[in-house]
DNA sequence: GCCAACGTTGGC
DNA sequence: GCCAACGTTGGC
């Protein structure tokens, strides 16, 4: 099992739209970034945990946990012309980008911020905190995620 | 709103 | 293949 950080803009989809969604559930689309892509094809398998993370907001940090409860399908908004995502170099028979759906599993009793996750020497290596880091998708070590959760 | 840090594009 | 220009991300 892998475990995982997603970072959405609360203004667009956050935690809070997602655990409203139909059991909670949504897909996500919209990825457009080569390695973010290959982490979600390649790596993220039904069951793996995934921190929420709030980015582009007031508190930028970890809002709650979700997990995959689908692995990697076509990401159809690529197709289309009129979404927002949509990839003209990108046809239906050779999709390019694919998405995940994610299911809401709780959220955290308050907000783990950036500033914090930074503050802690023990995370030293968590991609969300290396410098210039700017992947929408990411892996953490289940150590940093025990981690992480101790600081709830 | 500013700006650093990327990733992508396209001319050559 | 190089690299400048451009677009995007995302903290602050």
């Amino acid at each position: 099992m892998k475990y995982w950080l997603m970072k959405s803009e609360p203004g667009e989809f956050g935690i809070d739209d997602l655990e409203k969604r139909p059991g909670g559930i949504e897909h996500w689309d919209g990825v457009r970034n080569y390695q973010a892509r290959n982490m979600m094809r390649d790596g993220m398998k039904r069951g793996d945990p995934v921190f929420f993370y709030h980015s582009n907001c007031e508190l930028p940090g970890i809002v709650g946990i979700a997990q995959i409860v689908r692995e990697a399908y076509p990401d159809h908004t690529a197709f289309d012309p009129d979404h927002k995502h949509y990839d003209p170099a990108c046809k239906p028979d050779q999709p390019r980008w694919c998405m995940v759906d994610v299911g809401f599993v709780s959220k955290l009793k308050r907000t783990i911020s950036l500033a914090e996750l930074k503050d802690r020497p023990e995370l030293e290596g968590l991609a969300l905190i290396r410098r210039g880091n700017r992947l929408s998708i990411m892996p953490v070590e289940k150590s940093q995620w025990d981690f992480i959760l101790s600081l709830e």
